[in-house]
DNA sequence: AAAAATAATACTCTCACAGAGCATTAGTTA
DNA sequence: TAACTAATGCTCTGTGAGAGTATTATTTTT
């Protein structure tokens, strides 16, 4: 019935997030080796990033749901317990995963983000949580807007757009870049998170573009060029953009974070990343490291007293410096009040 | 390497919607035969629901990605021009599927939501446009709460609710019940849809959980049991949510609006509905169709025009009884200006 | 041709809420 | 005891949504 070229196999990748203090963490492990040798026997150098997202594969057999089958190998993987969980996105891309070139099945991976508390288990030595903006620097503004999102980034974007030689595509890369960079005055809006990642990849200014490139170029395709952009100022950039990962798991990531960031809005999905008590200034902060924007801390605080998303335990904070704060938990009874109780994601300030 | 019970395949399933007029129409198609003879050599009679949606096989070696495997194969089989595509969910539950019961693959499905225009060409003969709220009655609010969803199926819901004999189910039951039907004077969300239908198959209210239900009963399984409402009242209920879709295209139905709802309120996909020029009564119209809810007119259109979402093209409507209307078109730019523009969905009046 | 009906369009009032800043309180540290 | 730090309380302001009233431009009816 189905060829050998008709192989498919399902993959389940996890964004497992966690916030610890003020930096959003997401686990990653070591990527499978995908070094293929290229026409002259050498390993290609896109092969060796040092970063993969946890995966594992779907087994019919054993697995119910899609769901389980996820919960059932990250429990077995890293003992973590997770709360919500969430399906993201379905990627089946064509040579998404070079295996399929040296005749591999095709791949088809399903994305799911995973939140756990902070006050999660241990984690084992195959696996290791990072910082999420190593992997996406121009998403964190709250120490104001990355300079260099200005200076290097932006206008490489809009070169790129206006390099292309078709008028129609000048047209679309260009309102895309308006868009999702804040262009003409516009505000950054942090939830187009996946939109930035992309404009990146297609103007080859983060790694993962290159190592396509160099991967498509070594197996001899014409599709391998990146239009626009000079090379050397290409490199600088990438240099700028982050870490890359495996595969596409950084595509991955990011559409994870932007479908966090997003429902932030409307769904109390925060209170999944903390403890049962908490201040309402710790509550500030796991958010403003979710949103990569700083909030005021009087509005904020008016805010969810106000729309009764929280109620005070009684307790208070002892230790730090200053005056104690009162400890506060989530009132799970909003979600009997209100219809869509979440807390803004805050546009960034700009500096007029 | 992989035995006959990890066999997979994948398909795809579009809900591709437009709007005439006043309804909002879903294109709906014949379903494929399902009816497999049960213990008795008996054709099941859950095998005659006569509305399935469109669907076809993503086949690895001629789709380079999913989406232009389903494209290619909507094209195909209906000529449409597909406007915005998106995709939704995967879906992956065991026995999703009754063929593989009877040793089919394990039958993984990618839900697709598209829009068409609605001078959008020809439909063949095959292929039927149908009411959405044909299928989902109980989020048609245009014309007032419909009263049978206070009559009837809240009550049972919350029967439902408080029928486990489980302390814990009844307390996730309740919160889930209040939340999605708006019990406590908490408002209706629209957009919580897909919860509303996936709630009321938990409780047996559609047909679908019904034909599930005989049909794991039929097989010998034990899990046919439905708890809580007894079977006279579930019949009568049923009768009254519409009409069922096979497998389990009506959750997917009720994904796609629940998204298309959901992205009403911050990306300007409505004019993917509509042509180039319209009047904004028209528009209006449309939108008062997706959500299931009217809107204050007057407010309506200083919205629209207000945020600069549309712009007077110079002409005006004939032939209409009253005020010609003038026309206006989608102004693009607003992508360039607003980071997150969108017509809001609005909260069906409350009586009282 | 005038009156009635039908829609479109304009304007006002009110309330909730977000953004920004100032002021006060309750602790810790020097 | 003073200085410092952080939490908490309060005000002012602008925007946008919800609701209602009034006016204008057509078609239909009489």
């Amino acid at each position: 019935m189905a060829g050998r070229a008709d192989a498919l196999s399902i993959g389940l990748n996890a964004v497992i997030v966690a916030v610890t203090g003020e930096v959003p963490r997401v686990l990653t492990v070591e990527p499978p080796k995908l070094a293929l040798p290229d026409q002259a026997g050498r390993t290609a150098k896109w092969a060796e990033t040092p970063y993969a997202l946890p995966f594992g594969p779907f087994e019919p057999r054993r697995h119910r749901t899609l769901e389980l089958g996820l919960r059932s190998w990250v429990d077995e993987q890293t003992g973590l317990a997770l709360g919500h969980v969430e399906q993201l996105y379905t990627y089946a891309d064509r040579n998404r995963d070079p295996r399929e070139l040296a005749g591999g099945p095709r791949v088809v991976s399903i994305g799911y983000l995973a939140l756990v508390r902070e006050d999660a288990p241990q984690e084992d030595t195959k696996s290791e949580w990072c910082d999420w903006y190593d992997f996406l620097p121009w998403e964190d503004w709250r120490a104001g807007r990355p300079p260099w999102v200005d200076e290097v980034i932006r206008p490489l974007m809009w070169r790129w757009a206006e390099s292309s030689s078709d008028e129609e595509t000048r047209r679309g890369r260009g309102e895309r870049v308006s868009i999702a960079f804040a262009n003409n005055g516009a505000a950054w809006d942090p939830v187009r998170l996946l939109e930035r990642y992309e404009l990146l990849y297609e103007a080859g200014l983060v790694a993962e573009a290159e190592r396509d490139r160099l991967l498509a170029k070594s197996r001899g395709r014409t599709g391998g060029r990146i239009g626009g952009l000079p090379h050397a100022e290409r490199l600088n950039a990438i240099a700028a953009t982050g870490r890359p990962m495996s595969l596409d798991h950084r595509r991955i990531l990011a559409t994870a974070l932007e479908r966090l960031r997003g429902k932030l809005n409307y769904r109390p999905v925060v209170f999944e990343l903390l403890p049962e008590d908490f201040t309402l200034f710790r509550l500030q902060r796991v958010i403003e490291a979710l949103a990569g924007a700083e909030l005021h801390k009087q509005n904020f605080r008016r805010l969810v007293t106000n729309t009764r998303l929280v109620e005070a335990t009684g307790g208070r904070e002892s230790g730090g410096r200053g005056r104690p704060a009162k400890l506060y938990r989530f009132r799970r009874d909003v979600l009997l009040e209100r219809p869509a109780p979440g807390i803004g994601m805050p546009a960034p300030k700009q500096p007029d």
